[in-house]
DNA sequence: GTACTCACCGAAAGCGTTTTCGGTTGACAC
DNA sequence: GTGTCAACCGAAAACGCTTTCGGTGAGTAC
């Protein structure tokens, strides 16, 4: 079952049969058919480590799955993989998967795979506002791509949702129902994209001629509970908004609870857009609004863009592409309703003011 | 920065080093030391394809994700791949993820990986209630481990949540608040586990001596939409139940979305609990009970097997283990109320009688 | 007939390890 | 002094493939 035994089957000589195979310029078509055939006929497979010795080359890519810090639910990390292993696949390549605990164990491996070369690419995500990550990645010539921008990507290779147009037409969107008084939650600076979506709604608010008001700017954690403290706070100030921009479809999940604690209703006094597009939110009293991103082409791009920068050596700097985040209607935008704004503060309504249950 | 680097530097073999830093009997324990301590000044990491070359053993560990096939959202994988990973990494290993689209592709490529040998060890889940699986393997001499049993697994390594036991808990757990009449919302037979909880719902029953009345066992898709389905057509019957087993939270969500449609309250007319143990359904209204089982560490263990079997030709059948899956009282399971029961069927009260939304 | 080209193939040198097998020491016993 | 034995190390053969380089033979040109 090796290259040995199809050479000696056809009488010819494993380089032969190895170039026949790899489809080289200098050997027969006949040559090559007979090699080929032969070759399925006995269920004849390269040896991958060997052949990645020889090469040099590892033919798989590797991501770096978000460490799991409770900031994030990772639920969108499957319909990704599914996208990459799914493209991977095609080209014959493995997908590998590392999570490292730290981001200091994150750099070790990387400096790990630029000296051994065992993995052909990267792709990482989660990117940080500020992220060493791509100096690193670059200093080590490790061929990556990265899902999500950040002020240091430079001349990377990245592909990233548009999350200031996506934020902007949401908020332009909340204008157009007749909205005045929009808030946005969102996480701390240090995720790129969570300024770039504060960004977006900023921008809209402007451009609409509406002043900022600081204080319907919410940095929160960004969990279910997050999303809930931050409500709270919202709804406790002296003039509460009529409609809240979400960073995340959670978030979202977790200010709806806070409104309903209150006594309100999502969607008609306080009127809701999430972002992620996850289908859970379809089954919630009401269906929360959304922003959705085409996640399973994300991570078929992604690899491909790997594959070109590995196999054809291919400028990081020419792929770099922004994909569009589209509004999903269900049931928490709405028009704002007459009676609302009223004063809440001072009259705690909650009937449960912690939140985070029993957690995890 | 090769074995020959190290060797010519410290005026040895290769092999002679080779063998210090593997720790074998034949070197001195200065030699050992000294060629550590050089290799770890010069960042030597040895080449895993060469090694795995020479040695004939691959290293790592494959996870065979479920099929996306709309059957499942599976954000529990992330969890259980973390767990993976954390252990594959304290050895050193490698884990890779394959997503076959087929059966039949993943047949083939256990066939691959049985000829080239490039994996050492696989974990497989999302058993069905027979399944071919277990047999190739055993017969391809793949070391594996599944994450849940069949009716095929005999001698095989598996790790699963006892699935009887906690449906029985669970249905008990509403004879204990005063339920008689219990329906089970689960899926098709294929899937074992499916078959296991029914199991577990019907014995409880039995066990407290309450006459099983078939229209109460539901058999549904596994998603929202087939929850709601299901539970419609439990609110039409003559005489509805007054709680409900769901085999999964997803469905236990649908099938909330239905009792409101209806004008119902979950948790009050029908009391409902889950399974999965998902953190989302601690924000609902009302806030989803459910069971929960330990997903991180059931990742640990499923490699710690696979690796025990790779290493130490450990017997599969000595790697059997059920864990047990534990209570989350949250909001919908409370004692019947009275007035419930009350027949539905022929006035249609749902505001809206389709489901599924935009959703895929 | 010689020279040159071109298409095709084989020989052989890697790739960086592991692992077997044998050989060299020195110590110790008799 | 010979033999024995253990401790330690080196030589060299794998592992299965890739890739360079050179060589053969047929064809074409003159």
């Amino acid at each position: 079952m090796s290259l040995n035994t199809i050479a000696q089957q056809l009488k010819l000589s494993e380089s032969t049969v190895s170039r026949a195979l790899n489809d080289y310029q200098d050997i027969s078509a006949d040559t090559k058919a007979l090699a080929r055939k032969t070759a399925s006929e006995l269920g004849y497979v390269p040896n991958p480590h060997a052949r990645r010795l020889a090469s040099g080359k590892a033919d798989n890519i590797a991501y770096v799955m978000p460490r799991s810090d409770g900031q994030f639910n990772s639920s969108f990390l499957v319909e990704l993989m599914a996208g990459m292993a799914g493209a991977l696949n095609a080209k014959g390549w493995d997908l590998s998967v590392l999570v490292p605990d730290s981001i200091e164990e994150e750099i070790e491996i990387f400096q790990k795979i630029s000296r051994t070369r065992h993995v052909s690419g990267l792709i990482i995500s989660r990117t940080l506002t500020h992220d060493v990550r791509f100096k690193i990645l670059h200093e080590l010539k490790i061929p990556f791509v990265s899902h999500g921008r950040s002020m240091d990507s430079g001349t990377a290779a990245w592909i990233d949702v548009d999350n200031v147009t996506a934020f902007y037409d949401m908020t332009a969107h909340f204008i157009a129902l007749g909205h005045r008084r929009i808030a946005y939650i969102g996480g701390e600076e240090s995720y790129n994209f969570s300024t770039q979506r504060a960004r977006g709604w900023r921008d809209a608010l402007v451009q609409a001629g509406i002043t900022l008001d600081p204080a319907l700017h919410q940095k929160t954690e960004l969990s279910y509970a997050g999303g809930a403290v931050a409500m709270q706070s919202l709804l406790m100030l002296p003039e509460p908004p009529t409609a809240v921009c979400c960073i995340s479809d959670h978030v979202a999940i977790g200010a709806m609870r806070a409104l309903r604690d209150c006594g309100l209703v999502p969607g008609r006094e306080v009127s809701i857009i999430g972002y992620d597009g996850f289908e859970i939110g379809n089954w919630l009293e009401p269906p929360l609004s959304t922003m959705k991103q085409p996640l399973h082409s994300a991570g078929q791009q992604l690899v491909e863009i790997v594959i070109n920068m590995v196999e054809n050596g291919d400028t990081p700097e020419n792929h770099q592409k922004l994909y569009r985040a589209t509004l999903v209607r269900r049931g928490t935008d709405n028009p704002p309703v007459p009676g609302w704004p009223k004063r809440l503060s001072g009259s705690r309504q909650g009937k449960n003011t912690t939140f985070g249950g029993e957690g995890k």
